[in-house]
DNA sequence: CAGGATCCATAACGATACTG
DNA sequence: CAGTATCGTTATGGATCCTG
């Protein structure tokens, strides 16, 4: 997901759009990001209730090395982080969107219990 | 990718659908079988160049399994297989081009050479 | 032609403890 | 508060050879 992969040609864009959003986390990064407009370290860790610190902070700064998402730092005492979308990680969010609504589509369908995002 | 995973509540919408649509080939295989309504496996396996004959099978399992695609053999020799989208697969193409079209652009912003998928 | 089987490498992800 | 560091596990993908 991280650097190397992006060193080797992508096949198409097909191939290079997904390796950019692919991964556990991202969508749902994402999403939030866009829900919410901006949000926090903590906020985060607590909307990804199945995340981990170190997988968060990864996520996170693939995502920044990949203009997704810009990161905002307060020096302060506490500390303060602020994350939010970037212009081009604000393009993906309708395709984002839709993906959402054909994936609460299927688990009714499935019968999942629909869990909100 | 395959079952496991599915076993265990997804957290959310978001979190569904990109399961169900990550992966290394899955994305580009729902794209040209878009594009070219119904392959044979050979057609898949040279349209995706960098594939093990493993991993295309594999995939496509997976796919037919999620119904996103199906199988249709033909019981001749030498055998012939067929793989086309199903309906609820079909659903997901106009979020893949919109995909396709961001990583259009991203490519060019980024001087990739374009390679059409 | 369309694969199955086997073995292997690495990449992705996770648990836990610690820190400026 | 917002992370690091270290270590371990599992998932994913790949090479190679074989077959109905």
């Amino acid at each position: 997901m991280a650097k190397k992969k992006r060193v080797d040609e992508p096949a198409c864009a097909v191939d290079y759009a997904f390796r950019r959003i692919g991964g556990k986390y991202k969508g749902r990064i994402l999403w939030y990001l866009n829900a919410r407009a901006v949000m926090r370290y903590g906020e985060l860790r607590k909307a990804i209730k199945d995340i981990t610190p170190k997988m968060l902070t990864q996520t996170l700064r693939e995502l920044e090395d990949d203009k997704l998402i810009q990161r905002k730092v307060y020096h302060e005492v506490p500390p303060k982080v602020e994350y939010s979308l970037t212009e081009t990680g604000a393009e993906l969010i309708p395709f984002i969107d839709h993906l959402r609504q054909w994936g609460d589509r299927q688990m009714e369908k499935e019968a999942w219990p629909g869990i909100s995002c």
